[in-house]
RNA sequence: GGGCCUGUAGCUCAGCUAGGUAGAGCGAUCGACUCUUAAUCGAUCGGCCAAGGGUUCGAAUCCCUUCAGGCCCGCCA
């Protein structure tokens, strides 16, 4: 059984209105892993769904988390900033709300095209609306049960004046020091390190409790049932450790069913020449992996499994795997040990399955087809010359130029020189030789009359090689030389009969007078 | 110091909470009228299931120990 439908059969035998909650704190650049998080969140959420359960996915922006340091990639001016809460940072290009806003788009536009199910929650609203307040006022006045507990949990020694929450000092905009003694249901009053002293309302967004308590307060708030989160989290000692005891000492909740799931590694960009190569990005991957594929990376492995995201040829390895489980999902027959990956397939549609096999496009296919025009448009005449589109819904459509956004964006950074060419590229006449230029000769005279199609084409290369007395090797060489200045590239029966027959025989011709 | 995860075919992984003759894909090799390879189809090769011990009629699967690798935690979210 697929351990996302494992979960789910836990979750509701306790629980018949799960909500999964997971979330971000965009901080800073966003990495590939947050995606694994909302993708294992949505799989959970798939999978309850499937077995007729009511559920709901919440996506928690922690935009109160503050800045900790101006990273490389700021401005100086933000220096300024450090210690404030993200979402009261201005935005680093202007375009978006605030700090926060600007770093997490991206990845919410991300959640959109990966059609992530959930629902997008600010932790500055829930502050401003008071949410958090039961649990604050919980937390300050058993402030030393709680001090207790994360005693005993990290085994570290914690100081008599730890505060469990921070307010904001109204004169800097940076979290101050809380005066326990002054706390009186909802003030409390804090001495800020820029001199002012005032008071905060922890029913307003005055403050922040810290981590370790805001975790659980969440739970409480929520009724989470279950959650994913990273390794980190996970260890002994860790924050869902002393979060179990404080929601159900101190708030009188429950823990949620905790789904640690391992971070995500990025391979580097081949491995014959990667000297070169930047890192990849979480960005990067977004764009040059189609979504139904990146849903799928996550789902075909159990959450606790490392994973190598491979941004050389293991794409075209992945998406060619996806399309196989496609298939093998309508054609109903797969063995024991793709019953999983099949499984996965139908998780990342997250229960949105196509009633008929959706016509698929071999991506390497595309890799190919990509390069020999410059748009969408180009692409679909190409495909159509060997294959009907004709009947291509309007969803297939959408897929598809995805697709192409995604190899053309992996074309432009992460593929291997191997795979490249350019139809631009053709040798002219005074770069072969006359034995060449004969055979090129009597190749265009032989496809002039061929059925345009990959087998015979390929006979007629082979044939006409004969003829000339030169080994067929060196005929595909030739040919390749002429058409893209290279020894060799796709496989040149499908490529030819891709390419409008007037164009190739023209070129063959022009370089043989 | 503490904890988690992983170790099954060259590679990526299934199988392990129903213990009963080792699986898939990719790769490799070979073949498909003498057809490059980054296509397709077919076939073949390929594993003392990390090591040792225990339980059992029987263990990749359960228990213990060891070894190896990866990652995380010490108040940062």
């Amino acid at each position: 059984m697929h351990w996302a439908d494992v979960i789910a059969k836990d979750i509701l035998e306790k629980d018949k209105h799960p909500i999964i909650a997971t979330g971000i704190s965009p901080t800073g650049v966003i990495h590939v892993g947050s995606l694994r998080e909302a993708i294992t969140g949505e799989a959970v959420r798939s999978a309850i769904k499937d077995l007729g359960g009511d559920v709901r996915l919440i996506y928690l922006i922690d935009s109160v988390d503050p800045l900790r340091k101006r990273y490389p990639f700021l401005p100086e001016e933000y220096e300024d900033y450090v210690g404030m809460p993200i979402f009261r940072i201005p935005c680093p290009c202007g375009k978006h709300d605030n700090y926060a806003h600007h770093f997490v788009q991206p990845f919410l536009d991300a959640l959109d095209s990966l059609k992530v199910n959930c629902e997008i929650i600010w932790t500055h609203d829930l502050y401003a609306q008071g949410k958090f307040a039961p649990m604050i006022d919980l937390a300050l006045r058993k402030r030393s049960q709680v001090i207790e507990i994360l005693k005993e949990v990290t085994g570290r020694d914690l100081k008599d004046d730890f505060a469990p929450y921070n307010p904001l000092c109204e004169n800097c905009g940076r979290f101050a020091q809380p005066l326990h003694e002054s706390y009186e249901y909802p003030h409390i009053g804090y001495h800020c390190t820029c001199g002012h002293t005032g008071t905060a309302d922890i029913t307003k967004m005055e403050g922040k409790l810290v981590w370790r308590l805001e975790w659980p307060a969440k739970w409480k708030m929520f009724g989470t049932s279950v959650e994913p989160f990273g390794k980190d989290h996970a260890a002994a000692g860790g924050s869902y450790d002393s979060g179990k005891r404080i929601v159900e000492e101190i708030f009188d909740g429950k823990a949620p069913y905790p789904v640690p799931y391992e971070f995500v590694q990025l391979k580097g960009i081949g491995q014959m020449h990667k000297s070169t190569g930047s890192p990849v990005t979480g960005l990067d991957a977004i764009n040059m992996t189609p979504p139904e594929v990146l849903n799928y990376l996550f789902l075909r492995v159990n959450p606790q499994r490392a994973i190598d995201y491979d941004s050389g040829m293991g794409i075209l390895d992945l998406a060619d795997e996806y399309d196989r489980m496609e298939r093998l999902h309508f054609e109903g027959e797969c063995t024991e040990c793709e019953e999983n990956s099949v499984r996965a397939y139908c998780i990342a549609q997250h229960n949105a399955l196509s009633e008929e096999v959706p016509q698929q496009v071999p991506y390497r296919h595309l890799v190919n087809v990509v390069q020999m025009t410059d748009c969408f448009e180009g692409v679909m005449e190409i495909l159509g010359r060997t294959e009907n589109l004709e009947d291509l819904t309007k969803e297939e459509t959408l897929k598809l130029r995805k697709r192409v956004e995604c190899v053309k964006y992996w074309l432009d950074r992460f593929a291997p020189e191997q795979v490249k060419f350019s139809v631009s590229d053709g040798v002219g006449p005074e770069s072969l030789s006359s034995e060449e230029k004969k055979y090129l000769a009597l190749v265009s005279d032989a496809l002039d009359s061929v059925e345009w199609e990959s087998d015979s084409i390929s006979n007629v290369v082979v044939e006409t090689a004969k003829e000339a007395g030169i080994s067929t090797k060196k005929g595909f060489q030739t040919i390749y030389k002429a058409l893209i200045g290279r020894t060799s590239g796709p496989r040149l029966g499908t490529f030819l009969a891709d390419m409008d027959r007037e164009n190739v025989l023209e070129r063959f011709r022009s370089v043989s007078p």
